[in-house]
DNA sequence: TTGCTCCTCACGTCACGTGAGGTGGC
DNA sequence: TTGCTCCTCACGTCACGTGAGGTGGC
């Protein structure tokens, strides 16, 4: 009646979650009552969508519906969450496995821009610790002259520093108008074709979306030509939530003139 | 670099997923090389998704794209029928925690029916299988005579079942004109007044369904007038996947005198 | 030399399922 | 009486994590 085995009564009954209305003191026979039928029937249900044992006794434990109401919410989130997980991991899967026929990108022209920018010839190893530390000066440099960035950061990453494990990094700000201090330095960006694409998540999996990119780029019959541009729509400083994290990737490209190496890293 | 813990990656080891690229005797500790990073993040990447250790060995051990493709595929599969059962696990429980806010009611007037029938007064134990023995003789009467529904099946439940514990059933199937035949007689459903609704997925919480349109007929007034119907719109004869089942559910309605009593079961 | 990391057992986690050997209930 | 179900251990599953006690590497 309640699609129970046998075997999960007796785990329910040793855990504390439903114990037997009766036993047999002889046989040891487990007996229950039908008012124990929907107490088991909501346990199942529970179950089902994956609440641990524990938690669902704590559930029933209370009679408090608003502890109740917050026991369920939390499990939902759980639930929401790992959906979004999964998402994310299926189509990090499906970028690695089908690359170009999963990735979405588009050619654009960057206009000139004027940034407020720290740069750099850094070891490969050392490029996200430099990165943090560079950013921090940025900002704080930024808010101590008062100006305002006009649009989310971004990084230019030179060709070797993959290729030969160091290269020239820039982390930048857009301002209006760009002045120095400390290691900041005003820097124009001349325009530039890029071919972009935008990788979701956390940049665990960013390779997999260069490599997708580099494969269109190949395609397309274009070359590489000049640092990549990176760029951090949403990022950690936006929220802690990785799933949520938008960088544009624009990979600077001419048409390939034949001989050309296009590969990268 | 890979994301992977040391005892993952000791763990891979014992089971002959990822096996180090040396081992120093002396010291047995455990040495990979560069080229094994995209491999270890590729079962990283199928471990994200859910795929068993097992079947990623198995995954990686062979070159064939078809058997690859295969296994993907069926994985994918499983995560999709995954989901859907948390979901409608999750609706399940919806319906069971707030009824009357996530349950689906219209009222409707069904016209006079005719309908090849059995029917019998039965116990509430006996229902199911009593339900499936008469549906397979009126099957069988229905194609011995060459008559053809003309919709889905159905069944009618007297509230004494319940009630009682014993009651008058009723299994149908609506045909052009019905015949005599073994158990089988010809039964005209009246037209009726109906609150119905739709119950999704297997019958196992069915009694959730029942509970949240008996709360809702309550609060709008209304009595039950005669048995229930049901209605098998997709069942165990259309699909084995129960997920996909739709019984619809028509509680007979009268406005409520007062004093009447509305409660059932 | 010192602290850090790695090593090997061995056990824990979670929610049951499996299986052996035995016995009660109708 | 017979077959079915229940019982109690005790162990297995799955993918690691934890922790003790020890040792190598820089």
């Amino acid at each position: 009646m309640t699609h129970l085995s046998v075997k999960t009564l007796r785990h329910y009954h040793e855990a504390g979650l439903l114990e037997p209305a009766e036993i047999d003191p002889r046989s040891s026979y487990r007996y229950y009552e039908v008012g124990q039928i929907p107490i088991a029937q909501t346990i199942r249900r529970f179950r089902d969508i994956g609440m641990p044992v524990r938690e669902i006794a704590d559930l029933l434990g209370t009679g408090d519906p608003g502890a109740r109401g917050h026991l369920i919410g939390r499990h939902l989130g759980r639930l929401e969450a790992q959906l979004e997980h999964t998402r994310n991991a299926v189509a990090a899967l499906q970028r690695l496995l089908d690359p170009v026929a999963t990735i979405d990108v588009r050619r654009r022209t960057n206009p000139r821009t004027v940034v407020a920018a720290i740069s750099d010839t850094v070891a490969l190893h050392e490029v996200l610790t430099w990165y943090d530390e560079a950013m921090n000066e940025l900002r704080a440099a930024l808010a101590e002259t008062g100006q305002v960035s006009t649009g989310p950061p971004g990084g230019l990453y030179d060709n070797e520093l993959v290729t030969d494990e160091r290269g020239r990094v820039v982390v930048y700000v857009p301002v209006a108008e760009a002045a120095r201090s400390g290691r900041v330095r005003p820097l124009e960006i001349p325009p530039t074709d890029v071919a972009v694409t935008i990788h979701r998540g956390a940049h665990d999996d960013i390779d997999v979306t260069y490599g997708a990119l580099g494969m269109w780029v190949d395609q397309h019959d274009l070359a590489i030509a000049g640092p990549v541009h990176e760029t951090y729509l949403v990022g950690p400083r936006d929220t802690p939530d990785e799933s949520a994290w938008r960088t544009e990737i624009g990979w600077p490209i001419v048409p390939d003139a034949g001989g050309v190496d296009t590969t990268v890293g």
